[in-house]
DNA sequence: ACGGTCGATGTCAGCCGCTGACATCGGCGG
DNA sequence: CCGCCGATGTCAGCGGCTGACATCGACCGT
């Protein structure tokens, strides 16, 4: 056995969620959550850029594997359907699994503004990042910025009907179906 | 005259935006802000919630427009014409006189993170707001949030246009140019 | 004219987020 | 067995932000 306990990330992690939850963002210190992890303040810092980040990591893979969907995606169909192809695959990561924890999660950041800022910003990126691949296909700047925009605004739909949804639907059906209601709004 | 010098919020932010466009958002303390403007610390802290507020006050007018200019439009319009009749308000009060100030604001933000955060939440705060005035008009909640959000993600391109452009359209002219290419997009 | 209230500001102490610099110490390769 | 490496601890310190209290000119009513 090492001098340190494995998985120090992910405790961290936890403790925060944990605090978090029982009182709230602004109620717990960084100092707190790494007492509970069985570390340091300065130690937390060096896991997450800030106090936020610790509900935010894994993100990556959400944004990577909605931009592994968008490349997969036959080079011929729309921008659009494109777009909406990446937040598809996104939603096939997100299975029902992992829905209790995504609505756990989702709640404490609806309950905190700098906590939405965060997320604001990482989805904003990976919007940025969609209308890039669009570009690389060959597809007006214009054009790419805003499927990439539509398809972002799709998804936020689907994911808070998804997240509100008691199991009827999985996330990549309500994807197909917000789309239907922006082409219902925008045709 | 009185004991105190008028106007010290105007001067807190004209401090504020010419201290980081000489040194950068990080370089420049709420001190020094409040120092330039000849008042302290604390007061700059009774005028604004943050460091960051200091660069998006007037802001509020420009989400009021919106909401009026969306108020306004006839109840037969569809949603999504209805919201851009709200951003193509806002695109009369950001004339061309205000454009140079816009352009020097917008570097500054896009040079720095924790700005942009704070642009994206007043930004969605407004894209939602534009959602509840559609749904007041009896439109579906579903429909009423994508025709909000594509209204502002078309104000978004608009806006980055209008911005690098130099005078040829103003920026009415660039919200109804991107519509057509979301229109161009989605339909 | 006078006294009292009010409101914008100043002062001060203090918490917390966050960082740089340096020390510690077990694991692991040579 | 030695020495390097890497995750962590320790410490000092800055800057954002807040609560509590003091100050003092303006304004209002008498």
């Amino acid at each position: 056995m090492g001098r340190w306990q494995p998985g120090a990330q992910g405790r961290l992690q936890q403790a925060a969620m944990e605090l978090i939850t029982e009182r709230g963002y602004d109620r717990v210190t960084v100092a707190e959550i790494a007492e509970r992890a069985g570390l340091t303040e300065r130690t937390f810092f060096r896991h997450f850029a800030d106090k936020r980040e610790a509900l935010f990591a894994g993100q990556d893979q959400f944004g990577e594997s909605i931009l592994a969907g968008l490349a997969a995606a036959p080079p011929d169909v729309s921008p659009l359907e494109a777009a909406v192809r990446g937040v598809e695959a996104a939603g096939t990561w997100l299975d029902d699994e992992r829905r209790p924890g995504a609505r756990a999660r989702q709640a404490v950041i609806d309950a905190h503004p700098e906590l939405q800022e965060r997320e604001l910003i990482k989805l904003a990126r990976v919007s940025a990042a969609m209308a890039a691949a669009l570009r690389d296909r060959g597809v007006d700047e214009g054009e790419a910025v805003l499927a990439a925009d539509a398809g972002m605004a799709v998804f936020r739909l689907a994911f808070t009907r998804w997240v509100a949804d008691d199991g009827e639907h999985d996330l990549p059906w309500h994807v197909r179906s917000a789309l239907e209601v922006l082409r219902a709004v925008v045709g």
